[in-house]
DNA sequence: AGCGATTCTGATACCGGTACCAGACCTGAA
DNA sequence: TTCAGGTCTGGTACCGGTATCAGAATCGCT
């Protein structure tokens, strides 16, 4: 006798609802799985003894059967970060309204674990998946690639060049255009640039920085062009030594930073493009004894509660977190549902929240 | 001739790879699966089949046929809370290492959202579930009770009086007694405590206090106890003025502080029992033209890069986020190993991290 | 050489669902 | 009465793995 492996105690399966109701299999399933035909009678009785033994079906099965498995597969790269939570919530948000699970992963900007959380998504037989991915040149994007093979796949927040897919982003150029442009109205020259792509030294010269930029995650080089855009308008001349060097963390920012405020034309403005380089220019600017906007003006991306609260509250650029992931999900469910894949890029926009730091 | 169903594009199955290999599927199976003899030599031209292939086993079908998914489910209040999503990950971290995968799903506080949750991972069949509930009484629990009988269940953050079950708290009571204690050290003998258990309207006693935190989330119980120990040992009488009252939302800890900032005798001090009462509070008080800790002292929870960048920067009691996600993984997996369900409750230690905000 | 033990293989029956289909039963029209 | 057609049921073959087991091949030992 085979042993009772893959039966959780006292879990009834269909034969069982089916033995109990004294119907066929078959019956019991087309009842509890609502399709095909089943006289009311025959319904009553499979209910009621389905009701009676606590019947739940087995959505394992279920999805083995049909092929289908009616969950989402999400790839951020910081759960931790405020602003992928949003989006994840978005996300789940939308699909939930539409019948959909969803099962998120972290890769904590790490490619590799990018591909493994690709894998296992591919393994529990996702039906589809949203990614902002770490990817950045060809040579990274075997696996996104290898996915689309099986299940269609919609980017989110970050582009991937190399990759022709649906994708959902805002339109980070712009906002930060915009929010340089804000800097230069009210009079400040001298702007830094705080979290550009890691460089190992600060670019020779504007057309290196943009290479290397291309190199790096999309959103960052978005910005970074948003950035020059607005010194070119206003034409400010570009300072390769207005922007910050190294690797992406909150220690760099502020090390980085108190680099630029101990140069002799240090900057009077500062544009943050993530939150962890606000808090990261906060603590430089605290270090160097300066103030904002008294000393130095201050903009940054991803609004937050305690931006607001601030002395004085922070402007700040808010980025439509959840419409963002509900518009992943809206495209990527589209595409489940059978729409022919548009394959284009959705941009959503930002808003520029005027506080008192400029 | 049936439908290709449940077979996505070339996802080529065990019996493609036996077929050729030139060997039966039980052999590639037992390769593939790593169970069972085997010989090197059909060994060796299974795997360069699979190979050749791109073969790929299908995780469902595996965990239908052994009844173990590998996979924890994880349910917590809000992912969007940095708190929680530290713990997210401290699940993550040490799960992954021992080979697990981890569904992450959020209620948003609601039960019905928890519920529905604790039946999604039960449908997909994970081996365990980690949660941290929102449930209180013993008629809110049924769905977690029911959970119990089919896996390992682990709580995490909030203790369920009404369940005995593995259990990875912090040391709430200590926590905010710490925190009390430091501030009544300053010289405060009023003192604010934000966001209590939410009440229509302000308790006429501390004892009606107590048996309506006694009816609400465990966390907010305890650190209302801390808060009344350390007035007690200090001899302070409580004054129900002094607790928020209603919704707790971060609105209305503005609102209700504005309140307490009104009285004649006003507070000189507040707790805040969560970041949102902090930001909260601290939007009242700039509303009443108030300056911490010049006019009143401040002592929050969940401390943050922001906390600390505030100036002044912020007292807070930081918890060992990770290490809570961490050790309630542990315990799940152990549990799955066989290791004997202790049912104890495992305190970790905050710590109070003094800034200049009292 | 004979024979039991060991190594190894591949049928085959599961897991718990879904999908197909043959056929029973019931109509109603010719 | 017969028969075409519709309604409804349950047997059965899937899905893609794992587990059992009978038996073939090989081996060592007497």
């Amino acid at each position: 006798m085979p042993a009772d492996r893959g039966q959780a105690a006292g879990q009834p399966t269909i034969s069982e609802v089916a033995a109990e109701a004294g119907v066929g299999r078959a019956t019991a399933a087309r009842t509890l799985g609502g399709y095909g035909y089943v006289s009311p009678e025959l319904r009553e009785r499979v209910l009621a003894a389905a009701e009676k033994l606590g019947y739940r079906a087995n959505k394992l099965a279920r999805s083995m059967s049909t092929g289908v498995s009616h969950t989402l597969g999400v790839i951020v790269a910081d759960i931790g970060n405020p602003f992928f939570a949003g989006v994840v919530r978005g996300i789940c948000d939308t699909s939930r309204a539409r019948g959909f699970d969803t099962i998120v992963l972290s890769t904590y900007e790490k490619l590799e674990e990018e591909v493994a959380a690709v894998n296992v998504l591919l393994d529990k037989r996702v039906d589809g998946v949203i990614l902002s991915s770490a990817a950045v040149g060809k040579d990274e994007v075997a696996h996104i690639r290898a996915a689309t093979q099986r299940v269609p796949v919609v980017l989110v927040d970050r582009a991937v060049a190399a990759l022709d897919l649906d994708t959902v982003v805002i339109d980070n150029r712009d906002a930060a255009r915009e929010a340089v442009e804000t800097i230069i109205a009210a009079g400040h020259r001298r702007i830094g640039f705080v979290w550009g792509p890691p460089m190992a030294r600060p670019p020779a010269t504007r057309r290196e920085l943009l290479a290397e930029a291309a190199r790096n995650l999309w959103t960052d080089g978005e910005r970074l062009r948003g950035y020059l855009d607005a010194l070119d308008d206003a034409r400010i001349p570009f300072d390769p030594e207005l922007v910050t060097v190294g690797r992406k963390t909150e220690e760099q920012a502020t090390e980085e930073v108190g680099r630029m405020l101990a140069m002799p034309d240090r900057p009077t403005a500062l544009f943050c493009t993530e939150t962890d380089a606000v808090t990261g220019a906060l603590r430089a600017l605290r270090a160097a004894g300066l103030a904002y906007p008294r000393d130095v003006a201050l903009v940054g991306f991803d609004d937050s509660a305690w931006a607001a609260v601030m002395e004085p509250p922070l402007t700040m650029i808010e980025q439509p977190v959840h419409e963002l992931g509900a518009k992943a999900a809206q495209v990527l469910l589209d595409a489940l549902e059978g729409a022919e894949p548009a394959r284009e890029t959705h941009t959503l926009r930002s808003r520029l929240i005027a506080r008192a730091s400029v």
